[in-house]
DNA sequence: GTGCGTAGTGCTAATTTAGCAACATGAAAC
DNA sequence: GTTTCATGTTGCTAAATTAGCACTACGCAC
């Protein structure tokens, strides 16, 4: 939703911070202009102002990296809505089932796993490792998804709205998608293989309230698919309704 | 570090954001127009701004809360750092120690706990909770201050510099601080009393080339100095060689 | 219904910002 | 050591964006 009277610059400052957290590397100056389509001195400016307030900072080579002022914003985050403090123990609860543990948030047409754990690791492990992943590929993405009106997806899907080109990210095929989001709407969850195996498959619930989405990944007969879902709908109920 | 040409539109819009998520309960524009003395049209289309981008968002009354983005930027900071994740385990290895056990930055003349756990606690628990707390109490923000140059840390405490007045905050004795942070950059440690008592103590570590710390808090004796101190800069030196 | 405080917008003057041209820096090659 | 190249950064001023006034729409209490 469009504001009115946009502020241009908040937006494409806010796009370099967000294009630094999202780099593995420190990245330079010019080089992130290049990466984002923005002139050259605006971008070093950009940097130069967040690296003032403390959410960028440059290394000796002179490149940019995040500063300690996003971890802040990230603790407060997390202290504010509190949804990771919630959702930590629920989702322990669901560590018996032996398959992956997740919860994430969608971020542009893919899915930001804020918690990802697999089986054997420590709980505290999942936190902050997963890469983005296509949210129409994922459990977690459709549940997000299907609480969206169509118009808001078709205009998520159309090539103009991408702004990152993904050459290993195969179309998607609108129809199909809208197809499967309406029936994730009337089953309450998302069932889907994953990219990397058809014989693993997530099924994911949506936190109300919360525009996230728990769920569990691994293989699974069909003959289980009820119990997991109440499992992980009990689940995402008490997460929601913790206070 | 002030640049050539700051961003002026950037700064308050960060400062929007970092209201919001500062704030634990949603808030009105106008309201946060107050709370940061900018004018309300300014903060209205800032944060309408920060809504289109998702890093805010309303609620029905139209107040307005931290969005989904927000949440995808702390993971992706803590995915870029990847300071919590390497500092979990090592972390854990002193819970032994009975007391609590935290990592923080510097957020102004505070602390901003990343991690804060306690005693019996599990280990996820300690995540996205804590208050900030005034850094020349703690002994966290003492071994971060202690890395400032002198001229930095006087700057930091005068009273025009503070943009928030704590009534609750007791006034800084700079020379006292100057004399402390001194002892502290000798010893490689802080070594400080809490705020709420006397008898708890607070000692802490610097992790090199993070702009964190870590520490440990609790009642312990004077003849348990050096050998807590060993085992915290121990972790200290673990979490700053993983990568 | 009225009154009050709020959120939000259109329009245009005022202010801020963008980009050109230049300088400073650092690394690699010779 | 010097030269070259790509980088990061700055001063200045024209161009673009933004801020604030005045207004409308909304929600709640009485």
């Amino acid at each position: 939703m469009k504001p009115a009277q946009p502020n241009q610059s908040l937006i494409d400052g806010l796009a370099c911070l967000q294009a630094l957290a999202a780099h593995a590397q420190p990245v330079g100056s010019r080089e992130l202009g290049r990466m984002l389509g923005l002139e050259p001195t605006r971008v070093n400016r950009l940097l130069k102002t967040l690296a003032f307030v403390g959410l960028a900072q440059q290394n000796e080579q002179r490149k940019y990296l995040p500063g300690p002022a996003i971890h802040v914003l990230a603790a407060q985050s997390m202290r504010g809505s509190g949804l990771i403090r919630r959702a930590l123990g629920p989702l322990e609860s669901l560590f018996d089932l032996d398959l992956q543990v997740a919860m994430g948030v969608l971020w542009d047409d893919q899915v930001c796993y804020l918690y990802h754990h697999s089986p054997g690791e420590s709980a505290g492990a999942g936190l902050g490792r997963e890469p983005l992943y296509p949210a129409a590929s994922s459990g977690l993405g459709q549940v997000l998804l299907a609480e969206w009106p169509e118009e808001q997806v078709r205009e998520l899907f159309t090539d103009e709205h991408r702004r990152r080109i993904d050459p290993s990210q195969k179309p998607v095929s609108l129809n199909e998608l809208l197809k499967q989001l309406a029936q994730v709407r009337e089953q309450g969850y998302a069932l889907t293989q994953t990219r990397e195996s058809s014989k693993v498959r997530t099924l994911g619930v949506a936190l109300k309230g919360d525009n996230a989405a728990i769920g569990v990944a691994g293989r699974f007969a069909d003959r289980d698919v009820a119990r997991i879902h109440e499992r992980v709908a009990e689940t995402a109920r008490q997460i929601s309704t913790q206070r």
